[in-house]
DNA sequence: GCCGTTTTCGGCCCGACTGTTTTCAGTCG
């Protein structure tokens, strides 16, 4: 098994160890070791049963073991016991259930057979909750209101990276198993869209026969919905549907323009052929009773169309099709556009590698410059940086620069923007540093009109240049905290702060939505990856795929810019204090 | 569960907040 198959089982053994109320430094281990086996380069399994994984730090002996067992059977014993113990709806509760933790799930199931968020809602609203130790009336009325909140968002969407990776070794198993073809992500995973309902591949082959067995022969095959020759859909593991069209290799450039929709994209994409009297079906662009035009890719098929080729990006029906038959869409940002990373963590807070580490990993990545930006005091959990600690950082930073002389290295903190809207450090201090990314991280809880004025407080003082994740969502874990993002946008288009694209996958914040609204209000935009090791830094995908979904250009995105002129945009934070 | 030129046992990042309590447990980041 690959190695983030064996973290992933690692990671759901930690979360049952928390159920069950283990020694939380046990729990750790397996999240460490799991962190561990993710990032590493070779196959675990052939280590483990070398003997030579229990070599690395943070792995012992009997993660050793469990990761033998993992590779020989596909699963754990202990974890199959757990799984027996609790129902699937216990761990929904605890990992979805904003103030439901493992001992308040564990609690509710053990003496109320509660066993899902649809019972738990049963029982916050009957007052059954108030019968148990340590739980009250409040208590019921927190929960009730979490759950309200939780069906806002549709939660049986994947985040993009989850899907990305299904269907990436999908796609590999296939096209390693069959003769010529055409192949491809569709849907909403080419669209790059930050969730995904489904996943959607497109095949274009001649013999479709062997296609369904060859599915079911996949590592990530759970079980199969439907299949015929032009069809196959199917259950991946962790509940995800997959969606196989298959085409003849002809018709290949229509199924994919089709499949990856948007259905409102595609539709306009009908009338406008309506309009210049053909037909545009999965299978061709028909004249009236005739033939359907050769397309060699979706391009002939925009081109013929009358229009210029609109990324997948851009297809939600947004104005993309006026734009591209006037042909003046957008230059969208690619990888080599970006010029740095501004945001990023070292082992001085709650990264796990060195400063160095982290700039040598920027300058192979190509990067004209970079800037680490640890946490600032008051996140104690994340070991922020006390003054004393940070100046000590800033020593390092001044004699690292002679080493790197082929990447500039910006000073930088993530500031903690207080309760009250009040900074983490004094200006005297922010003063010393060439950046400043201040967050919220603290009292999520806050009412809207308290969590803006807070954030607006951060942008209005003058010493701040970035505002991060700014709406503090969590894919699949959390809706962002209560705030009035427009007043955001607007306070940081005017008081010249940009707001940044996080491009932590589980994050995506801002979203493409907003990133776009906050374009056309003027503010500038910073796309970042929030990396805590030299592995994230590549994160920074993501977050041009939000970008590129925002229309977004390079006038928009400071860290496209030159290092000049991102140093004169910075010094207008120096000019006030 | 992992780790050790201070250790093979006893540490392992910690403080704020909330709601329940009357001194604390659970959750969160």
């Amino acid at each position: 098994m690959a190695n983030a198959g064996i973290a992933a089982i690692f990671r759901e053994f930690a979360e049952f160890l928390e159920l069950k109320g283990e020694n939380p430094f046990k729990i750790r281990a397996y999240r460490r070791a799991a962190d561990i086996l993710e990032d590493l380069n070779e196959d675990a399994a052939e280590l483990a049963r070398e003997g030579q994984l229990k070599n690395i730090q943070g792995i012992g002996k009997a993660m050793e073991e469990k990761t033998r067992e993992i590779a020989d059977t596909g699963t754990l014993e202990a974890l199959e016991d757990l799984r027996a113990e609790y129902p699937p709806g216990v761990m929904d509760m605890m990992r979805r259930v904003p103030g439901i933790g493992p001992k308040t799930a564990s609690l509710v199931f053990r003496r109320l057979g509660v066993a899902g968020i649809d019972q738990l809602e049963e029982a916050a609203r009957s007052g059954k909750l108030r019968t148990l130790p340590g739980m009250g009336q409040k208590s019921e009325e927190n929960i009730l209101i979490a759950i309200e909140k939780l069906k806002k968002e549709d939660m049986t969407r994947i985040p993009l990276v989850i899907a990305d990776r299904l269907c990436a070794s999908l796609i590999n198993f296939i096209s390693s198993h069959v003769g010529p073809s055409e192949i491809s992500a569709a849907g909403s995973v080419r669209r790059r869209k930050e969730t995904c309902g489904d996943v959607d591949v497109v095949l274009g082959i001649d013999d479709s026969s062997r296609i369904s067995d060859l599915i079911r022969s996949w590592s990530g095959f759970l079980s199969m919905n439907s299949s015929n020759e032009d069809r196959v859909v199917f259950t991946a593991g962790g509940d995800v549907e997959v969606d196989i069209s298959i085409v003849k290799p002809e018709e290949f450039p229509f199924a994919l323009l089709s499949t990856t929709g948007s259905k409102l994209h595609y539709n306009g994409l009908k009338s406008i052929a309506s309009r210049l009297g053909l037909k545009l079906t999965r299978h061709g662009l028909f004249r009236e009773k005739g033939e359907s035009l050769d397309a060699g890719d979706e391009a002939d098929i925009y081109e013929a169309l009358g229009m210029e080729y609109i990324p997948p990006e851009l297809r939600e029906m947004t104005g993309e099709i006026e734009v591209a038959l006037e042909r003046r869409l957008p230059r969208l940002l690619v990888a080599e556009d970006i010029r740095g990373d501004l945001h990023m963590h070292t082992n001085w807070s709650d990264g796990t590698e060195s400063v160095e580490s982290m700039v040598e990993a920027a300058q192979a990545l190509g990067y004209e410059y970079v800037a680490i930006t640890d946490h600032s005091k008051s996140l104690k959990v994340a070991r922020g940086l006390s003054e004393t600690r940070l100046f000590k950082q800033l020593e390092i930073l001044r004699r690292l620069r002679d080493r790197f002389p082929g990447i500039h290295v910006l000073s930088g903190i993530e500031l903690e923007i207080l309760k009250d809207g009040n900074l983490d450090y004094p200006d005297t201090v922010l003063s010393h540093l060439d950046i400043v990314v201040a967050s919220v991280h603290s009292a999520f809880g806050q009412p809207e009109d308290v969590m803006t004025s807070r954030i607006v407080k951060a942008i209005q003082s003058g010493s701040v240049d970035i505002i991060a994740h700014p709406t503090g969502r969590v894919l699949g874990r959390r809706l962002g905290y209560d705030v009035d993002m427009d007043t955001v946008i607007q306070e940081a288009a005017r008081h010249n702060v940009a707001l940044e694209i996080n491009a932590y996958p589980e994050r995506m914040d801002l979203d493409s939505v907003w990133a776009r609204k906050a374009a056309e209000a003027g503010a500038y935009i910073v796309i970042n990856t929030d990396s805590h090791n030299t592995n994230e830094l590549r994160f920074m995908s993501y977050g041009l795929d939000v970008a590129r979904r925002a229309w977004l250009e390079q006038s928009h995105v400071i860290n496209t810019w030159p290092l000049s002129k991102l140093q004169a945009w910075l010094k207008r934070r120096r000019m006030r204090v």
